[in-house]
DNA sequence: CATCGCGTTGCACACGAGTGCAAACATGCG
DNA sequence: CGCATGTTTGCACTCGTGTGCAACGCGATG
């Protein structure tokens, strides 16, 4: 009796036959005859016979893992995301070696070279952005960089993303159309680039309106930061639209204008917010929002990671269009 | 110029020395001289050498993978879990290889057969009861396996779960001391274990203070179906008392009870839920909670998974308490 | 100087699997 | 039956790493 897991020999011996023809069995499109397939499959099953897929990415040099680093997994909308890409991930035979790079720079630093360190096959780079050097050093090795919601000045790595910039724009024409003429853009004081997009493209859109519009900018991209906004925006008056970069902030905005302002939402004020995360659904709330296609972006991940990187060594780019979610915070039948 | 990860073999040529000297100088506690390990270590730096933990791992037997299988990793409270325990992992040089199981119990069985062929360390249950055949088969391969809220009748597996009982007796204890005299427990038609036991220990509690318990089990654990049981159960009057078995479910109850249904809370109706989402905690919810500590929680899946397991085959079982966040739906002052 | 002891170093093997190559074997055809 | 052709099978090598074992070098001691 061996301790340990059960190797090919194994089977090999228990079944009268050689090794390599175990081996065979379980690579597809080998030459194997039906009454050795027959004895082997009965001999690994009676065993518990399971490839070591350790050896097999070793002797192949085609590993099936693939990393994924993000900072706060626990955020309600990474985690959607994250909880989406491994559901595709799973439809490719392909495995997820997560790592949890919350911390400073040398936090992702020290995933990413851990990473290597596993010779996967590639990274996804939900949150944080890697510095080139490090892209570089994972490209070298033949490791794809995948970077969602990133854009770096280098063009090495893939880049998938969500528009943010027309999602901007989507909401600041709701709010013109809403008939708004004195609007406020909320964002935290955190400067990622996705949500400066987002802020940059309202304001834009507005100014060719012709809309006056105010920027918030100060606290994190939290709940408590979207109070403070609503207290401090609406009580100096005057103001009769909001965007809010996330929809944590918009829902600290909205009840806090509702329940604690007694604000009329939207009657006196029109609010949206982004991302679409599940609690904007929630009746109560029932928030407008831009919603961010999860499943089409994991597509695109997905495609990015197996697609045929033979000959050219352009990234893959893409950009993932978003749509307005209508709800009960914007004004009806318009 | 090699294409591909760079070799020991790669740095050996390099640095002048042999293969075997390059291996010692990154293993701890080997016997290398300092003119060689700095001559070595030079050369690793330039050509950017990484140890493959794959092959490591091949020689050694001893892999720092753990497996986590879990099904719907987007609810956020498994969300926060996840986060915390890849977090944990890190800390003690464990990496993790994350499956998402959402589907049947075949798809539990697939997870746990993949994660078999990449010879982890151990497996850690987020969600889902595995077979009995299917743990056994883990423990005969060496692999721990940890059942998180999870309860099985053979005793083989690790089982580490928050104490449901308490928890529902904590909810008791608090609305027994609001005085309350006709209450509801609301929980889902999913038969949960963990979610019975908390609603079972609640009426058990009760029945012991004599106080009447309306059982409400209908829908899934969602917002909508608390918003639902709030409907019915506040609609035909005279309960004063509700424990949700969620966060979830108590949102959606505590929203409609306050908004749609104009109940003032905690004055008229007290509500407990379970959980301690972050949403809970918002302001405009403050809604009062069991707590379940979920960094103590993966402490001990740690201690789980790095404990000595020479000799002693016996599992490792452990409960761990939770606490009652006193917030905004329950009477205050007392 | 001879010997001992100790710290380094390299050789060679092992881990578990895939695969080219050639030998063995089965089959078809004249 | 003899030969050509096609299918199986086993040998042996490979992937990248850790480590037991023996050889080596060097300083100290008798």
């Amino acid at each position: 009796m061996r301790r340990g897991f059960v190797r090919a020999l194994d089977v090999a011996l228990h079944a009268g036959v050689s090794r390599s023809a175990v081996s065979r069995c379980f690579t597809p499109g080998a030459s194997v005859s039906d009454t050795v397939r027959m004895r082997v499959e009965a001999s690994a099953r009676a065993l518990g016979y399971r490839v070591n897929r350790l050896a097999q990415t070793l002797h192949t040099e085609r590993s099936s893992l693939v990393g994924v680093v993000g900072s706060n997994l626990a955020n309600p909308y990474l985690a959607v995301q994250l909880a989406d890409l491994t559901a595709a991930l799973v439809e490719e035979d392909l495995q997820c070696l997560l790592m949890n790079a919350s911390g400073d720079g040398k936090d992702l630093r020290r995933s990413l070279q851990l990473l290597l360190e596993y010779r996967v096959r590639a990274v996804v780079v939900l949150s944080g952005a890697p510095h080139h050097s490090l892209v570089r050093e994972c490209l070298d090795n033949g490791v794809r960089v995948v970077l969602i919601n990133r854009t770096v000045d280098s063009a090495l790595a893939d880049i998938i993303a969500f528009d943010a910039e027309q999602g901007g724009r989507l909401a600041a024409e709701r709010l013109i159309a809403d008939g708004r003429r004195r609007v406020a853009v909320v964002q935290s004081a955190s400067k990622t680039l996705s949500k400066q997009q987002r802020a940059e493209a309202f304001r834009a859109r507005m100014a060719e309106a012709g809309v006056e519009v105010v920027t918030w900018a100060r606290g994190g991209n939290s709940y408590t930061a979207g109070e403070e906004a609503a207290r401090a925006l609406l009580g100096q008056g005057g103001i009769d639209g909001v965007f809010c970069v996330t929809d944590e902030l918009g829902l600290g905005f909205l009840n806090t204008a509702r329940h604690a302002l007694a604000r009329r939402i939207p009657e006196e004020v029109s609010l949206i917010a982004f991302d679409d995360v599940p609690q904007a659904a929630w009746s109560s709330h029932a928030m407008t929002t831009i919603r961010q296609p999860v499943a089409e972006l994991n597509r695109a991940v997905i495609e990015a990671l197996t697609r045929d990187t033979a000959g050219d060594r352009r990234p893959f780019v893409r950009k993932i269009p978003v749509t307005l979610v209508e709800r009960g915070t914007t004004l009806p039948g318009r």
